[in-house]
Order: C-alpha cells, then sequence, then structure tokens
DNA sequence: TTGTAGGCGTTATCAT
DNA sequence: ATGATAACGCCTACAA
C-alpha cells in the first residue's frame, strides 16, 4: 500500500517542463532560471518527492559512501575517531557505511566484500586482533580504490596510514614508570603482529635499555586483552610467581582496570607495590581507585585527518601524498596508579 | 585507471548464452541448467564480476537495507544490540546501515532523512535524549515503511516497541537501596520526556511510596548525565546540602562510577554513608572500589529480537504483531556499591 | 535557458 | 531451459 514514489518525470510533467530542466533545477545547476527552481523545489516538497540513488548512482557510476571497518565501536577512541570521520565526511557530501570486524579476521574478510560490493568511493580501515592475511584488500587495490589504514594499519600495503607514534608512547609509558622506581615491569600486550603492539612494545624494550635494565622475557605477555584473559594471565601465572613484577604497563584501559582490580584483591597496593600504566585515556581510567595513568590519544583529530586525507584524495587535489604516513601527537596522562613521588 | 566493470552481458557474450540466462544463474534460478551455472559462475569468478547494487536494487525497488539510529555507540549495551541485530540482519541477507544522533534531535532528524533517502527497507531507532517532535518520522510512517522503536521509544508512535520494564527496575533498585537501610535516596537521571526515565522514576517514586518514605523532591535531579553534569550536581548542590543522602540511584553506570569518585573524594564512605545502583551492567561498574550494583540489561537478546520482528515482518509473516510491545526481563546484579548486610 | 535522446546494469514478463 | 524486450529513475552530451 506504498504510496507511489514521486519521479522527476512526475514532477516534470505537472510543471510542464522536461526531466532535464527539473534534474537540474533539482541540482542548483546554475543555467536554470531563479523562478523555476523555485516552483521545482516547492512541488518537490509538497509531492514528498526523494531523489532515487540508486538511480543516480548507477548513472553516475559514483556512490559518495565511505566504507568504515573497525575491530569493534565500544571505546571512547573508537567513537572518537568515527565521530571526527563522520563529521567531516558529512560535509563534503558523502555518507558513511560502518561496520565491525569482532576482532576477526573472517569478519573483517566478509565486511570488506559487502563494502566492495556496494561499492564504496574509499575505504578506512583498522585490522582486526588476528589478521594476518590481506588479500581481501587487493580488490580494492586493483580498482584503485582508495584504502586508509588508521591505528592498526597494514604495513604492507601502499596507502595512507594515520596512526600515532606508538613506540614514542611505549617509550614514554615504560620510562615513566622506571622514572617512579619500578624495576621489574610487567608489559602486556595484543597479538605483536600488529604494529600498535609491536611498536609499544619496541619502545618498551628501548626504555629498559636506555636506563640499563635487562628485558626479561617472562615480563612480556601477549594475549588478546580481554577480561579472560587478563585474569588469565595474572591469577594463574604472575601472580603465583616468586618475584612479582613492581609495574605494570598494559596497552589498554579496560585490561589495565582489569588488572588494577585483580592487583588489589590480592592485597597488592597500587601504586606502592605495583604501578600501572594503561593506554587509551578511555572513560574507564578515570574512575578506578586509583585512577590510571594512561597515553591520551586523539581520536577525534585521527578521525578528521583520516576523512580530510581521503576527500581530498576522491576529489582530486593533494594526490601525491596520497601513500604517506601520519603520526599524531600523544601524552602521557599520569594519576594515581603510577605516581610515588610527588 | 580502473578496470573496466565486468556486466552480465560481458559475460553472456563469452558464454553465448543471453543476460537473462547469467541473470537467473547468478541467482541459482532452478530453471537454469547445473552446467550453465558452474560455466556462469566460474567464468563470474574469473574475470571479477560483481553484481551492482545499484542497478538491481532500481529494479526490484527495494534495497535489503537496514537503517539503524542510535543516540551513541559507545557502551557495551548498545555495542550488544548492535552485535544482536546485525548477526540475525546478515543471516537474513539484509545489510545494515548505523548512524549515531550523538544525543541531539536536530542530528537524530538529518540521519533520519538520509536513512529516507536511501531507501532503507525498515528503521531502527533509540531515540536522542532531547527529542521532542517526531515529525521527521512521518515520512516513513506515509510510505509504510517498518520502524521498531528499542529502549528509548516513542510512545505516540505505533510501532513495535522492544524495551525492558524500565518501571520494575526503577522499582527493584530503589527497593534494594531501602532494604539496605536507605532512608534519603537521590536520584539522578536523564530527560523524563524519554520512556526510560520517565518510567524508571516512576518505579522509583512507588517503591519509597510502597516503603511509606515520603518523595522529596529535592532529592530529584534531571540533567543529561554526561560527567560534567554529574560533577555540577554534586559538587555544586548535592554535597553542599545540610543532609546528604544516604542513597543514590542513578539510571547508568559511568554516571553511577563519576558520583562513587566525587563521594570519596568528598570523604564520603561507599556504601557505609551512601549506597549507590547504577543501570545498564556496563564494563565500568565492574572496575570502581567498590563495584557498582547495577541492573543488567539484556543487549544482545534485545538486539535479535529487534531483528527478527523487523525481517518477520519485511519478508510478509507476523504481520499482525507488528505494533506490539516487547518487553525483556532485567536483574538486579547487586555489588560492593550498595550492600551494606550480609 | 530549456529540451531530446540514450544509456547506466539489472530483472520481470512474456515468449519460445 | 533459454531469450528478447522493456522498464526501473537519473544524468549528460548534444541540440535548439
Amino acid at each position: 500500500m506504498q504510496d507511489k514514489e514521486i519521479t522527476i518525470y512526475d514532477l516534470a510533467e505537472r510543471l510542464n517542463v522536461s526531466a532535464t530542466t527539473v534534474s537540474r533545477g533539482l541540482q542548483d545547476h546554475p543555467a536554470i532560471n531563479k523562478k523555476t527552481k523555485k516552483r521545482i523545489f516547492d512541488l518537490a516538497a509538497e509531492l514528498g518527492y526523494r531523489s532515487n540513488k540508486f538511480a543516480s548512482n548507477l548513472r553516475k557510476q559514483k556512490t559518495n559512501t565511505i566504507g568504515v571497518i573497525v575491530p569493534r565501536l565500544n571505546s571512547l577512541f573508537m567513537s572518537s575517531v568515527l565521530s571526527g570521520i563522520e563529521k567531516i565526511v558529512n560535509n563534503a557530501g558523502y555518507n558513511l557505511i560502518i561496520s565491525q570486524s569482532f576482532e576477526h579476521e573472517s569478519k573483517e574478510k566478509t565486511n570488506t566484500t559487502t563494502m566492495f560490493n556496494s561499492r564504496v568511493d574509499g575505504l578506512i580501515v583498522s585490522l582486526a586482533s588476528d589478521t594476518e592475511d590481506l588479500s581481501h584488500f587487493d580488490t580494492f587495490i586493483r580498482k584503485n580504490i582508495p584504502i586508509i589504514f588508521f591505528d592498526r594499519v597494514a604495513e604492507s600495503i601502499q596507502s595512507t596510514k594515520v596512526l600515532i607514534d606508538n613506540f614514542k608512547a611505549g617509550y614514554k609509558a615504560t620510562e615513566h614508570l622506571i622514572q617512579q622506581g619500578c624495576k621489574k615491569i610487567l608489559h602486556i600486550t595484543g597479538n605483536p603482529s600488529r604494529n600498535v603492539y609491536k611498536d609499544r612494545f619496541e619502545g618498551y624494550k628501548k626504555a629498559l635499555n636506555d636506563h640499563h635494565i635487562e628485558f626479561d622475557p617472562a615480563l612480556y605477555i601477549s594475549n588478546d586483552l580481554t577480561e579472560q584473559a587478563i585474569q588469565d594471565a595474572l591469577v594463574n601465572d604472575v601472580l603465583k610467581r616468586d618475584t612479582l613484577p613492581d609495574g605494570l604497563f598494559v596497552t589498554n584501559d579496560s585490561s589495565a582496570a582489569f588488572a588494577l582490580t585483580i592487583f588489589k584483591e590480592a592485597g597488592l597496593r597500587i601504586p606502592e607495590d605495583i604501578a600501572i600504566v594503561g593506554f587509551n585515556n578511555d572513560l574507564i581510567s578515570k574512575v578506578t581507585e586509583p585512577a590510571i595513568t594512561t597515553i591520551n590519544y586523539p581520536g577525534n583529530e585521527m578521525g578528521e585527518s583520516i576523512a580530510r586525507i581521503l576527500i581530498n584524495h576522491l576529489d582530486g587535489e593533494g594526490d601525491l601524498s596520497f601513500t604517506s604516513t601520519v603520526l599524531l601527537n600523544t601524552e602521557l596522562i599520569v594519576r594515581g596508579s603510577s605516581q610515588r613521588k610527588k
């Protein structure tokens, strides 16, 4: 029982002009008489006309749509990035399709295919934790559809990458712990084949080295950073050891919060017995007791950079720099979980 | 320099069959010879053919796309709902467009228009906090495009609504505080024109009444539940009062966490001086010290219900019950922030 | 400033 | 089991 859709032909007929004129009028074409335009717009509004994107896209061979694939949307960081992207992209007249890989390569692959079949004009990706094979992006590369990676980037693919200096951030976090007097710093992090985790780990090692602390492989734990994984690592392993660490650098804030809870339950004092540094400056880092020292991550700014670069590229400007890497600044936010000295 | 797109005509030509046959073959039409099908699929794969959704949608007048508009994606609850919706919807062969209103009516309106122009087959909505005027949904209603509201529903619109029994949840939360010995229970909540907040408030009042505690308007605060708003309400108002409340029921967990932090900084003991109950069972409620008592909200289940109802409707089944209201169960999860007695 | 005509790629209808 | 044809609604050369 749906109303019949109004087309430009219906408008044209009632206005006694051609469909072409209506089409042009609707797009504010300069060659159309102002009065005619007004009549067109008025009638369109009155009849509830809506442009048919499918016909338009079919004809123009362009969708004005940008696809985004992220691991998960449930962090402050990701929502900020998305919000930054959306703002820029909307202003430029593009639409956004967002999908989550839920940290799985297989979901990422099907999402990529869906995006491809939806003919997005460009793709923005942060990789799933366990993605190894990158062949699902080949179709985009072959068709010259631009891909921008951010945060968790694909190092082997030639394209623009927007991220923070994870090495430096890892270095800063670790150095801070060392300055608080920590000597045995546990590092819990994600899959080291992801750049973010690898680079932070390198930063961690470099900081140790620069301060003449030998890297102890037993103090390096890599898992999927879920609540369960943190629980396992700490309760079934770390807390059973003869010598406990005196510092923890863990690469996201919810994991830091879980760890903090577990340590406190085990009767350890934070930061006196173990000083903790997290990552991301997520909401959760502020409300634990003590609050968690963390690395602030400029999500909104990152989102806006990404969107600007992509749109400039799509609109045919700034093409030269499209395969560059953009590094954004981070800062260490010191809170109670690590502050032993005034 | 994009490759030329392969169409069914290209396939048809090379296979010496008609485009019609190729189209049918690709859709696994029963009347097509198995061998022909195989030849079609093989060649399609070889040439990297991809179906053109725009042409297909244009012709079929159906998009197989479902739109979702939510206030924000940054809570565990919302991600669970989305994940539930996506699972069901994907299995049924539909795609999802997700957008956020960021709690603003104006953004919600433009999102709704975008969805409308994208010709979604159905719309799933949880209202922004400040949405008063609902006329942006009129276009959908007029065209008989189904809308399902969940969580924050539009009471005046006839459509399916999926939500929890907020009245009961509010009642349970309040009653629990009363049972812990609270007499002056502060209630901080969102915009009361949203059903979720209104109903929880009603439940709160009913519980007070049933336990012969008079409702004190000074103990009711309505704001936008941001960190800033909680801070303002507590620091500039509540904590300056002569008599402090001895209980707090606040309708989301991050607000509960902020409040807990503020109270502790003010030297109050939780739960002895003030017992706290939050809402949603978000991650954050587990890691504060003490952990926060909260109402568990079945996000995944809610998402799946929503998607099933919508798809049944779109596929022409279960039409009769389309304007019903589905209530899901909740449970109170008692944690340290409210537990005064063993 | 406006109009004509053709085509974007698919699928439904009717025919064979 | 397969084909021919038209139509979905829009846009853009080209023409007037």
